[in-house]
DNA sequence: CTGTGTGCAAAACGTTTGCATGCCT
DNA sequence: AGGCATGCAAACGTTTTGCACACAG
């Protein structure tokens, strides 16, 4: 997402309403690149805005999700995380300690594809997920494989 | 993973037990290139061994992923799905139908990542999804973008 | 004023856990 | 015979649903 000025402009263009509830979930987002879950931006939200409830958070994302503002990480099995960056870039997972940090480098040559996938399938977008260990984690010897 | 006469030796070496159920799980995942849930492997075995229960299909399959004779992919927020196939190949998922196909194609250039990336994390392995919409979801117009 | 968004509670769903029993080795 | 694997039931955590109320437009 954009700023949270013009994040709401689109979103009053398309008919959302423009609660206050929103805008805060807007602002723990703004910037945010460390793909927080539901409960993440609950947990965050709910200091600034006590009454919130989870359920209102869940629904603000799948709008933002819905409306391209944010996108939804399938990466962790346990729950979906958010990633504020909707541009065209790729993750690096630890396996260790299942952080996600964000590559900004194009690892993919679609035009690798033959024609006759390209035309069977409509392809829209990609995800790469690359998975490794995180310098945290290697000091720490957490690896389950390989040297040591 | 292999045959399942290969795959077997493989976690008997391990100090698996064969068990029937374990068997019959291998069979349904055998060449099978769906990318089944452990719902749909339940199912297909409980045809066969109808006293199987589902949380035994959940170990099974929990131990062919730990040892690498299958691949749990995390692709779908409502529930793991399996992948027989352990070489490198990766995924177009349709956003119609939610149907996951195969690609043998290598898109990825890990040498354009930078040397510092490729220290800092120990990539192990990559994963490509690919974004898109099927012929059968084209034909009945399912796209929810672009070109009506 | 109208109806979408909120908040609460309960339900739903896939998955995990605990434990007694069974059967592979 | 010993112990891991099984099967049943209950627990768990995330996400969804239903519904009355509130407030943005």
């Amino acid at each position: 997402m954009e700023t949270v000025e013009k994040t709401i402009e689109k979103l009053r263009v398309l008919d959302k309403r423009i609660t206050p509830q929103l805008i805060e979930v807007l602002k723990v987002m703004e910037g945010n690149t460390s793909h927080p879950s539901a409960g993440d931006v609950y947990e965050k939200v709910k200091k600034i805005f006590p009454t919130i409830s989870l359920n209102t958070v869940y629904n603000i994302l799948k709008t933002l999700n819905a409306t391209g503002q944010i996108q939804e990480i399938l990466i962790d099995r346990e729950r979906s995380k958010y990633d504020s960056n909707v541009t065209l870039h790729h993750h690096i997972i630890c396996n260790g300690c299942k952080r996600i940090d964000d590559i900004f480098i194009d690892l993919v040559d679609l035009a690798k594809l033959p024609d006759v996938i390209i035309a069977k399938y409509n392809i829209k977008d990609y995800h790469v997920d690359l998975y490794g260990y995180c310098k945290d984690c290697k000091d720490k010897g957490s690896q389950e494989d390989s040297q040591t």
